[in-house]
DNA sequence: TGTATATTTACTGTCGACAAAGAATGTTTT
DNA sequence: AAAACATTCTTTGTCGACAGTAAATATACA
């Protein structure tokens, strides 16, 4: 909802519900990191944000917590917690617990799934159509992560959703570095995919489930791949500017 | 170490270093929740805690938060947080997500292992060993997170070993609870099976190591099954006693 | 001028206190 | 006596302030 990271204030109301300090900031403050808003690497001055969201310190640090907890942001001893960098030397690892867990929450929610369910995925899917036909990459990045965790919580894992949501989450950042070297060209295959995907849901097959999450996550990590590849050779060239590594963005106070 | 729940303060030191302090109340609860000694469904008094420890409530919350996140604790706005009960509807989810993690650790661990870690996983092995001639239940139960929770770490995944490493926690705290009934027989099947995954690690076989992960989780199942029912049968006469539900304990204020 | 040391600065970790929310208790009314 | 209401009490969420730590800056020394 709000665009600003150093601007004015956001709650502007005099007096906050007592509790909701800590959900406000926490959840901004993911949605925000997750959006790229605050780059990789950026630190969080708490003063900053106590001035920005009119509340104390102990509430913002309670959300840093929380956010520490999630991975989001990385918290130095007696030094200033930054927004977690995104390690590019960590991907295959990302990309092997993504597939796999794109298979297993599909192959339960085809054995688990109800009408309902069922529904509320069709209605995802939906959105991701119209999502496209926009050619609204943001809301196409959304929305497939909605799609893909509806489906999850249709499995009833709660361990698999919570490892799900954090991958997914760390798979919205990652495309939205690449938000402008964006193929609208995969985006129509995906569509494709995610109505097999639940078509094979609703005929609970698990294991036509089964193989159409790998395909489907096949396909999502060679997009990836080719980003990051395509990237390289663009910016990330080490030895010509001095570079140690392409991990984190560098600060920029200063 | 501290034998203590509601006994004497644990920090008698006058001046902790600085920084120490969630951490010290971090690690000190996360164990004894895990170990039991503060059984599930018990109310956190923050107070208390502020006593115990000789600090103030602001790290003892921060702690909390953190324990919350790794939903060791659940915390109820505006009211207190008691420790997580153990849920026995959840449990078919935990061994489906138990069993995959088992494979999968100890299938990247045979594609990924150096020497150092398998001399690693040979010692808590051997450490196993000792714990089970001298028919020591709590340190098989501990070596054994150890030795999986190593297995994993030589896998070199971050995302398999944060969830794994939950799973065997929660694990703990449910063999705890069966303590009294355990069976001296199948330790010695699970030293056998540990040294089979062990070889399997070492000769870099990932399917042979994803077989004996999978029987042995399978053997891991079945046990704490076992123990489920037979504790049924005992303990919990829902009609007999009154008694709603049979998830956490009863609060023993008042 | 370059290096080692002392000082300042900025920010974090912790503390004690206050106020709101809920539970427990007491009171009034029908 | 039971129910509705008011009051007290306990406990949490939040606040402002202080002290310690590490970086940044200034100073001394070779």
């Amino acid at each position: 909802m709000s665009d600003n990271f150093f601007g004015e204030p956001d709650a502007a109301g005099p007096k906050r519900k007592r509790g909701l300090g800590v959900v406000t900031a926490y959840s901004t403050l993911k949605r925000e990191i997750l959006e790229l808003k605050i780059p990789p690497g950026s630190l969080i001055d708490e003063v900053k944000l106590t001035e920005r969201f009119g509340m104390s310190r102990t509430p913002i640090r309670e959300a840093l917590v929380k956010l520490a907890s999630d991975g989001l942001v990385v918290t130095l001893p007696n030094r200033s917690t930054v927004v977690a960098p995104i390690d590019f030397f960590e991907l295959p690892q990302f990309f092997d617990a993504l597939t796999l867990m794109y298979r297993v929450t599909t192959r339960l929610a085809a054995a688990n799934r109800t009408d309902e369910e069922i529904a509320a995925i069709r209605a995802l899917q939906a959105e991701y159509a119209v999502a496209v036909a926009a050619k609204d990459v943001s809301a196409m990045i959304e929305v497939n992560r909605d799609f893909h965790a509806e489906i999850a919580r249709a499995g009833k894992n709660r361990y698999y959703c919570d490892l799900f949501e954090r991958l997914l989450d760390e798979g919205r950042r990652l495309l939205r570095l690449y938000y402008s070297s964006f193929n609208y060209e995969l985006p129509r295959i995906y569509l494709d995919e995610h109505e097999e995907i639940v078509a094979a849901i609703e005929a609970q097959d698990v294991d036509r489930a089964d193989r159409v999450a790998e395909a489907h996550a096949d396909q999502i990590v060679r997009q990836i791949q080719a980003y990051v590849v395509t990237d390289r050779r663009i910016n990330t060239g080490l030895p010509l500017r001095g570079n140690a590594r392409p991990s984190g963005a560098a600060s920029k106070e200063r």
